[in-house]
RNA sequence: GGAGGAAUGGCAGAGUGGUCGAAUGCGGCAGUCUUGAAAACUGUUGAGGGUCACACCUCCGGGGGUUCGAAUCCCUCUUCCUCCGCCA
């Protein structure tokens, strides 16, 4: 959520650079300080009653005491009018402060200067490339038909208990999977990250703080009877740990990785891309997620797309990194990178990772602050990524990690797998 | 799930209708003393709105009510504790 603060004073440049994202910010934020005022004005006026009300009371209760009943019994009379007046200036108030809320929730992030405009996936911007592609045998083939054919992963089984995009891992298949999560929190604990076990259920106000809320209502899995949330990612629960929290500034940097299964109801998704792996409903991931100083939170970032370079030499995949454009933006974010793995049987580009810093539109949201040097509160910056995302990594290493002997497991999971070759 | 008790500032803990944004202790911060530290002593120390700055307003788990006036009384929800039941 937008700061009115800085509403009030960056009108013109938050306009500007909302253009990016393709909406009309101009009349958005014009309507926010527009109701903003309205606000502060009723507000004013009921502070006034309200004074004056309390400094009757007062009076009253010390003519009470000197045995003045009388005189008491005529202020009431004016108290009960403020009463009225206060009753009403209240509910405007509450009317004017959720308008102005709602509002607020509608607006998305403010794009870091550096995000490029765009509306589309061909508008991200690619920044790094690294590592081989494959050059497959003929009869290569897509991770869908090599988890067939190794009988690692069973998607129609999944269709039978649950329903499409819940697949059932297998054998080394889940074995594989136990690998990598283990890997990569190995990896990020190694980099200072402090691991977290958390719930992957969460409650409304968790969903509203890092804004998956009210914006992608229809996108989380709704448990309506305990009126909770699965969640669509760690990011939830382990930023939540955060909210309605003041920290020193000798409490930076705080990181904190989790791994978790993610779901999501992807409605409206179809089509060739959500073939096997490449989009389900359950998933499995390792979040990394830090929280900031706000004139350290870009070294953060850049620390956390080096982290994850790392973790893809490693495990020797070919992949790129985006910019995301203005029109890909996730709605909370400032400024995203995306990882993308190359996958040779299809012949594209996978989405593996998504870093993103989010400066402090999560932090007014959760009510996350600091102490600065002056004692006073200030908003934090909230950053999160995915190091990395189980499925696609999966697809990528099936794929390309191919050959007519079977699929060879990547040196660095090795270890953790037992085995290296799928066959 | 049933019965009872509780929820107050970073923590502990007083406060049962006005003098309470709230005693006291611990912790934090600043200072005195000290070569330095500790101890001791002194001062300071919740959050938000509002204002150029004050004033002023709101907040004692959440919501609603009674009253001129509520941390305090009533209703309701949530959470925690104790006992019982159930259970991986």
């Amino acid at each position: 959520m937008l700061q009115l603060q800085t509403i009030r004073t960056h009108k013109q440049e938050m306009a500007q650079a909302l253009q990016k994202r393709n909406i009309d910010g101009a009349s958005l934020l014009e309507e926010v300080l527009d109701l903003d005022e309205k606000r502060r004005a009723v507000q004013t006026q009921l502070d006034a009653t309200l004074a004056e009300s309390n400094a009757l009371s007062k009076e009253i209760g010390a003519l009470y005491k000197t045995g003045k009943a009388q005189e008491a019994n005529a202020l009431k009379e004016k108290t009960g009018v403020l009463k009225e007046d206060s009753k009403k200036l209240g509910e405007d108030l509450s009317a004017l402060a959720e308008a102005l809320q709602a509002l607020l929730y509608t607006i998305p992030n403010i794009p870091h200067q550096s995000v490029p405009a765009g509306t589309k996936e061909e508008d991200n911007e690619e920044l790094f490339k690294e590592g081989n592609i494959p050059v497959l045998e003929d009869g290569a083939l897509p991770h869908w038909e090599l988890a067939k054919k190794y009988d690692i992963i069973d998607f129609e089984l999944g269709v039978k208990i649950t329903g499409a995009g819940f697949p059932v891992y297998k054998g080394k298949g889940a074995r594989l999977q136990r690998a990598l999560i283990s890997y990569f929190l190995d990896k990020n604990t190694a980099a200072g990250y402090t691991e977290v076990q958390v719930p992957h259920l969460v409650n409304e106000a968790s969903g509203y703080a890092t804004g998956q809320l009210p914006d992608k209502e229809g996108q989380m899995y709704h448990v309506t009877a305990d009126d909770l949330y699965l969640i669509p990612t760690a990011e939830v629960p382990v930023t939540n740990m955060f909210r309605d929290v003041i920290l020193n500034e000798s409490d930076f940097p705080i990181q904190y990785t989790g791994y978790t299964p993610c779901f999501r109801r992807e409605a409206g998704s179809y089509g060739a891309h959500v073939r096997g792996l490449n989009r389900l409903h359950q998933f499995d991931k390792v979040e990394i997620v830090r929280v900031e100083h706000p004139t350290k939170s870009y070294a953060a970032l850049d620390a956390m797309v080096e982290h994850i370079k790392e973790i893809l030499r490693e495990l020797e995949l070919p992949y790129r990194v985006l910019r995301l454009c203005g029109g890909d933006l996730g709605f909370t974010s400032a400024l995203t990178y995306d990882f993308e793995v190359f996958s040779t049987a299809q012949d594209r580009w996978l989405e593996i990772s998504s870093v993103s810093n989010f400066e402090t539109y999560q932090a007014n949201r959760l009510k996350l602050r600091y102490k600065d040097e002056n004692g006073k509160s200030q908003l934090a910056h909230t950053l999160n990524g995915s190091a990395l995302a189980l499925p696609r990594v999966l697809a990528g290493i099936l794929e390309n990690c191919q050959t007519p002997q079977g699929i060879k497991i990547p040196k660095v999971l090795v270890p953790y797998c037992g085995f290296d070759t799928i066959a």
